[in-house]
DNA sequence: CTGATAAGATTACATTTGTAAACGACATAA
DNA sequence: TTATGTCGTTTACAAATGTAATCTTATCAG
Protein backbone atom coordinates (compact mmCIF):
# COMPACT_ATOMS: atom_id res chain seq x y z
CA UNK A 1 0.00 0.00 0.00
CA UNK A 2 1.69 3.49 -1.38
CA UNK A 3 1.28 6.14 0.71
CA UNK A 4 0.29 9.03 -1.25
CA UNK A 5 1.50 12.59 -0.74
CA UNK A 6 -1.19 14.66 0.81
CA UNK A 7 -1.01 18.81 0.82
CA UNK A 8 -1.54 20.47 3.67
CA UNK A 9 -5.47 21.47 2.13
CA UNK A 10 -6.18 17.12 1.54
CA UNK A 11 -5.38 17.00 4.60
CA UNK A 12 -8.36 18.64 5.70
CA UNK A 13 -10.92 16.72 3.28
CA UNK A 14 -8.73 13.10 4.86
CA UNK A 15 -9.86 13.94 8.50
CA UNK A 16 -12.70 14.89 7.11
CA UNK A 17 -13.85 11.30 5.46
CA UNK A 18 -11.99 9.19 8.12
CA UNK A 19 -14.09 10.29 10.58
CA UNK A 20 -17.49 10.53 9.16
CA UNK A 21 -16.89 7.85 6.26
CA UNK A 22 -18.86 6.67 4.52
CA UNK A 23 -19.68 10.48 3.73
CA UNK A 24 -21.62 11.80 0.54
CA UNK A 25 -19.75 14.99 -0.98
CA UNK A 26 -22.99 17.39 -0.47
CA UNK A 27 -21.79 16.68 3.66
CA UNK A 28 -17.95 17.54 3.00
CA UNK A 29 -18.65 20.94 0.93
CA UNK A 30 -21.16 21.64 3.90
CA UNK A 31 -18.94 20.55 6.70
CA UNK A 32 -15.89 22.39 5.29
CA UNK A 33 -17.02 25.10 3.82
CA UNK A 34 -17.88 26.28 7.29
CA UNK A 35 -14.92 25.58 9.18
CA UNK A 36 -12.48 27.09 6.18
CA UNK A 37 -13.36 29.60 3.80
CA UNK A 38 -12.96 27.75 0.28
CA UNK A 39 -15.94 27.73 -1.93
CA UNK A 40 -17.61 23.94 -3.12
CA UNK A 41 -15.65 24.11 -6.33
CA UNK A 42 -12.68 24.19 -4.59
CA UNK A 43 -13.51 21.30 -2.06
CA UNK A 44 -15.10 19.43 -5.25
CA UNK A 45 -11.33 19.86 -6.47
CA UNK A 46 -9.57 18.27 -3.67
CA UNK A 47 -12.38 15.84 -3.52
CA UNK A 48 -11.26 14.77 -7.42
CA UNK A 49 -7.32 14.84 -6.80
CA UNK A 50 -7.70 12.86 -3.68
CA UNK A 51 -9.53 10.34 -5.95
CA UNK A 52 -6.52 10.62 -8.73
CA UNK A 53 -4.11 10.11 -5.59
CA UNK A 54 -6.10 6.79 -4.87
CA UNK A 55 -6.21 8.08 -1.04
CA UNK A 56 -9.89 7.77 -1.39
CA UNK A 57 -12.62 5.54 -3.22
CA UNK A 58 -16.22 6.10 -3.74
CA UNK A 59 -19.89 4.39 -4.63
CA UNK A 60 -22.65 6.32 -6.21
CA UNK A 61 -25.52 6.79 -4.35
CA UNK A 62 -28.16 8.10 -6.06
CA UNK A 63 -26.97 10.97 -7.90
CA UNK A 64 -24.33 11.91 -5.67
CA UNK A 65 -21.49 9.89 -4.45
CA UNK A 66 -20.71 8.58 -0.86
CA UNK A 67 -16.81 8.81 -0.02
CA UNK A 68 -14.61 6.00 1.79
CA UNK A 69 -10.43 6.11 2.51
CA UNK A 70 -8.56 3.61 0.30
CA UNK A 71 -5.64 4.58 2.68
CA UNK A 72 -5.48 4.71 6.97
CA UNK A 73 -5.54 7.30 8.69
CA UNK A 74 -2.76 5.54 10.85
CA UNK A 75 -0.81 4.93 8.31
CA UNK A 76 -0.62 8.31 6.78
CA UNK A 77 -0.15 9.91 10.46
CA UNK A 78 2.61 7.57 11.04
CA UNK A 79 4.15 8.94 7.85
CA UNK A 80 3.36 12.57 8.47
CA UNK A 81 4.92 12.25 11.74
CA UNK A 82 8.25 10.53 10.69
CA UNK A 83 8.90 13.26 7.68
CA UNK A 84 7.91 16.27 10.42
CA UNK A 85 10.14 14.74 12.81
CA UNK A 86 12.89 14.78 10.01
CA UNK A 87 12.50 17.75 8.81
CA UNK A 88 12.96 19.79 11.36
CA UNK A 89 14.49 17.76 13.74
CA UNK A 90 16.86 15.68 12.22
CA UNK A 91 14.89 12.78 13.91
CA UNK A 92 15.42 13.95 17.37
CA UNK A 93 12.84 12.96 19.58
CA UNK A 94 13.66 13.95 22.45
CA UNK A 95 14.08 17.56 21.25
CA UNK A 96 10.66 17.61 19.69
CA UNK A 97 8.97 16.93 22.76
CA UNK A 98 11.21 19.40 24.73
CA UNK A 99 10.54 21.67 22.06
CA UNK A 100 6.33 20.88 22.30
CA UNK A 101 6.79 21.00 26.20
CA UNK A 102 8.28 24.54 26.03
CA UNK A 103 6.11 26.26 23.20
CA UNK A 104 2.61 24.85 23.59
CA UNK A 105 1.71 25.90 27.40
CA UNK A 106 0.55 22.30 28.61
CA UNK A 107 -1.81 23.04 31.94
CA UNK A 108 -0.25 20.86 35.40
CA UNK A 109 -3.36 18.59 34.79
CA UNK A 110 -2.02 17.82 30.90
CA UNK A 111 1.59 17.47 32.43
CA UNK A 112 -0.11 14.22 34.81
CA UNK A 113 -1.58 13.33 31.96
CA UNK A 114 1.82 12.72 29.82
CA UNK A 115 2.93 11.40 32.64
CA UNK A 116 0.38 8.54 33.26
CA UNK A 117 0.87 7.87 29.01
CA UNK A 118 4.46 7.68 29.93
CA UNK A 119 4.32 5.23 33.12
CA UNK A 120 1.80 3.03 31.07
CA UNK A 121 4.20 3.24 27.97
CA UNK A 122 7.07 2.25 30.41
CA UNK A 123 4.54 -1.06 32.01
CA UNK A 124 4.46 -2.01 28.60
CA UNK A 125 7.60 -2.14 28.41
CA UNK A 126 8.08 -4.55 31.19
CA UNK A 127 5.65 -6.98 30.66
CA UNK A 128 6.47 -7.91 27.06
CA UNK A 129 9.94 -7.10 25.60
CA UNK A 130 8.27 -6.69 22.13
CA UNK A 131 5.38 -8.73 20.84
CA UNK A 132 4.93 -7.10 17.19
CA UNK B 1 8.75 39.89 11.64
CA UNK B 2 6.92 37.91 9.26
CA UNK B 3 7.81 34.46 9.30
CA UNK B 4 8.04 32.95 5.40
CA UNK B 5 6.97 30.07 4.34
CA UNK B 6 9.79 27.21 4.04
CA UNK B 7 9.34 24.47 1.82
CA UNK B 8 10.51 20.90 2.75
CA UNK B 9 13.80 21.44 0.96
CA UNK B 10 14.54 24.72 1.98
CA UNK B 11 14.56 23.14 5.49
CA UNK B 12 17.19 21.50 4.78
CA UNK B 13 19.59 24.76 4.12
CA UNK B 14 17.84 26.82 6.56
CA UNK B 15 19.08 24.11 9.59
CA UNK B 16 22.78 24.35 7.78
CA UNK B 17 22.39 27.77 7.83
CA UNK B 18 21.21 28.67 11.36
CA UNK B 19 23.60 26.20 13.16
CA UNK B 20 27.07 27.12 11.60
CA UNK B 21 26.43 31.13 10.17
CA UNK B 22 27.89 32.38 8.61
CA UNK B 23 28.52 29.87 6.20
CA UNK B 24 30.04 29.89 2.86
CA UNK B 25 27.89 28.97 -0.31
CA UNK B 26 30.60 26.46 -1.19
CA UNK B 27 30.66 24.85 1.96
CA UNK B 28 26.62 24.81 2.18
CA UNK B 29 27.03 22.86 -1.48
CA UNK B 30 29.94 20.78 -0.17
CA UNK B 31 28.06 19.79 2.78
CA UNK B 32 24.24 19.36 1.15
CA UNK B 33 25.98 17.23 -1.94
CA UNK B 34 27.13 14.97 -0.01
CA UNK B 35 23.74 14.26 2.34
CA UNK B 36 21.39 14.89 -0.54
CA UNK B 37 21.83 14.04 -4.04
CA UNK B 38 20.99 17.56 -5.32
CA UNK B 39 23.64 19.19 -7.81
CA UNK B 40 25.29 22.75 -6.98
CA UNK B 41 22.56 24.29 -9.16
CA UNK B 42 19.85 22.52 -7.02
CA UNK B 43 20.87 23.82 -3.71
CA UNK B 44 22.26 27.58 -5.38
CA UNK B 45 18.65 28.30 -6.66
CA UNK B 46 17.28 26.95 -3.27
CA UNK B 47 19.54 29.77 -1.70
CA UNK B 48 18.47 32.43 -3.81
CA UNK B 49 14.60 31.20 -2.66
CA UNK B 50 15.31 31.88 0.66
CA UNK B 51 17.29 35.18 -0.40
CA UNK B 52 13.55 36.26 -1.98
CA UNK B 53 11.86 35.33 0.59
CA UNK B 54 13.98 37.43 3.12
CA UNK B 55 15.04 34.25 5.34
CA UNK B 56 18.75 34.51 4.91
CA UNK B 57 20.80 37.21 4.16
CA UNK B 58 24.56 37.38 2.89
CA UNK B 59 27.89 39.61 2.70
CA UNK B 60 30.26 39.53 -0.30
CA UNK B 61 33.55 37.74 0.77
CA UNK B 62 36.27 38.07 -1.68
CA UNK B 63 34.53 36.28 -4.87
CA UNK B 64 32.11 34.31 -2.91
CA UNK B 65 29.21 35.17 -0.05
CA UNK B 66 28.74 34.08 3.28
CA UNK B 67 25.34 33.47 4.47
CA UNK B 68 22.97 34.44 7.49
CA UNK B 69 19.77 33.56 8.90
CA UNK B 70 17.13 36.73 8.84
CA UNK B 71 14.44 34.64 10.93
CA UNK B 72 15.49 32.64 14.36
CA UNK B 73 15.21 28.74 14.16
CA UNK B 74 12.99 28.99 17.25
CA UNK B 75 10.60 31.45 15.33
CA UNK B 76 10.63 29.18 12.29
CA UNK B 77 10.21 25.86 14.15
CA UNK B 78 7.44 27.13 16.31
CA UNK B 79 5.58 28.05 13.65
CA UNK B 80 6.16 24.77 12.14
CA UNK B 81 5.51 23.33 15.46
CA UNK B 82 1.71 24.65 15.34
CA UNK B 83 1.24 24.22 12.00
CA UNK B 84 1.63 20.20 12.03
CA UNK B 85 -0.18 20.11 15.51
CA UNK B 86 -2.91 21.69 13.78
CA UNK B 87 -2.47 19.94 10.63
CA UNK B 88 -2.18 16.55 11.74
CA UNK B 89 -3.86 16.25 15.19
CA UNK B 90 -6.53 19.47 15.07
CA UNK B 91 -4.33 20.47 18.36
CA UNK B 92 -4.88 17.82 20.55
CA UNK B 93 -1.27 17.22 21.95
CA UNK B 94 -1.28 14.40 23.67
CA UNK B 95 -2.80 12.09 20.96
CA UNK B 96 0.37 13.90 19.32
CA UNK B 97 2.51 12.37 22.27
CA UNK B 98 0.72 9.60 22.26
CA UNK B 99 1.10 8.77 18.49
CA UNK B 100 4.87 9.66 18.95
CA UNK B 101 5.50 8.02 21.52
CA UNK B 102 3.16 4.83 20.13
CA UNK B 103 5.34 4.50 16.75
CA UNK B 104 8.72 6.12 17.69
CA UNK B 105 9.48 3.17 19.33
CA UNK B 106 11.40 4.86 22.43
CA UNK B 107 13.86 2.57 24.00
CA UNK B 108 13.19 2.87 28.05
CA UNK B 109 16.78 5.02 28.75
CA UNK B 110 14.34 7.65 26.22
CA UNK B 111 11.20 7.12 27.98
CA UNK B 112 12.77 8.03 31.68
CA UNK B 113 14.97 10.90 30.08
CA UNK B 114 11.16 12.38 29.29
CA UNK B 115 9.63 12.04 32.52
CA UNK B 116 12.49 14.23 34.09
CA UNK B 117 11.64 16.62 31.08
CA UNK B 118 7.95 16.50 32.23
CA UNK B 119 9.05 16.19 35.99
CA UNK B 120 11.21 19.33 35.51
CA UNK B 121 8.67 21.12 33.67
CA UNK B 122 6.24 20.77 36.52
CA UNK B 123 8.66 22.06 39.38
CA UNK B 124 8.87 25.29 37.16
CA UNK B 125 5.12 25.34 37.50
CA UNK B 126 5.39 25.30 41.14
CA UNK B 127 7.96 27.89 41.59
CA UNK B 128 6.67 29.94 39.18
CA UNK B 129 3.25 30.59 37.94
CA UNK B 130 4.09 32.55 34.99
CA UNK B 131 6.52 35.55 35.28
CA UNK B 132 6.09 35.66 31.20
C1' DC C 1 -42.81 13.60 -19.46
C1' DT C 2 -40.18 17.80 -19.31
C1' DG C 3 -37.40 21.14 -17.45
C1' DA C 4 -34.47 22.70 -13.95
C1' DT C 5 -31.07 21.96 -10.81
C1' DA C 6 -27.32 19.97 -8.80
C1' DA C 7 -23.56 16.69 -8.82
C1' DG C 8 -19.47 15.24 -10.82
C1' DA C 9 -15.99 15.96 -14.54
C1' DT C 10 -13.18 18.95 -16.94
C1' DT C 11 -10.76 23.11 -17.57
C1' DA C 12 -8.35 27.29 -15.92
C1' DC C 13 -4.89 30.11 -13.87
C1' DA C 14 -1.47 31.59 -10.68
C1' DT C 15 1.86 30.43 -7.40
C1' DT C 16 4.94 27.34 -5.22
C1' DT C 17 8.18 23.76 -5.25
C1' DG C 18 11.66 20.46 -6.99
C1' DT C 19 15.44 19.99 -9.98
C1' DA C 20 18.27 21.81 -12.88
C1' DA C 21 20.85 24.37 -17.03
C1' DA C 22 22.64 28.40 -18.99
C1' DC C 23 24.62 32.87 -18.74
C1' DG C 24 27.51 36.75 -17.35
C1' DA C 25 31.15 38.54 -14.78
C1' DC C 26 35.19 38.35 -12.23
C1' DA C 27 39.40 36.38 -10.57
C1' DT C 28 43.30 33.62 -11.28
C1' DA C 29 46.77 31.24 -13.76
C1' DA C 30 49.62 30.64 -17.64
C1' DT D 1 47.03 39.65 -22.33
C1' DT D 2 44.20 35.74 -22.86
C1' DA D 3 41.91 31.81 -21.51
C1' DT D 4 39.77 29.14 -18.17
C1' DG D 5 37.37 28.17 -14.14
C1' DT D 6 34.27 29.44 -10.64
C1' DC D 7 30.76 32.16 -8.39
C1' DG D 8 26.36 34.25 -8.32
C1' DT D 9 22.31 35.47 -11.27
C1' DT D 10 18.97 34.42 -14.46
C1' DT D 11 16.32 31.28 -17.04
C1' DA D 12 13.91 26.85 -17.77
C1' DC D 13 10.61 23.21 -17.17
C1' DA D 14 7.56 20.04 -14.96
C1' DA D 15 4.75 18.83 -11.26
C1' DA D 16 2.24 19.97 -7.21
C1' DT D 17 -0.79 22.92 -4.86
C1' DG D 18 -4.32 26.53 -3.89
C1' DT D 19 -8.48 28.41 -5.50
C1' DA D 20 -11.76 28.47 -8.60
C1' DA D 21 -15.04 28.54 -13.03
C1' DT D 22 -17.26 26.11 -16.59
C1' DC D 23 -19.31 22.22 -18.81
C1' DT D 24 -21.90 17.93 -19.10
C1' DT D 25 -25.06 14.75 -17.58
C1' DA D 26 -28.23 12.48 -14.70
C1' DT D 27 -31.59 12.82 -11.22
C1' DC D 28 -35.38 14.80 -9.12
C1' DA D 29 -39.40 17.55 -8.79
C1' DG D 30 -43.42 19.44 -10.69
Amino acid sequence: MRIPNISDAEWEIMKLIWKSHPIASEEIINTLADKTSWSSRTIKTFINRLLKKGAIGFEKSGRSYVYYPLVSEKECVRAENSSFLERVYDGALGMLFSNFLEEENLSEKEIEKLQELLEKKKKQFSLRPKEK
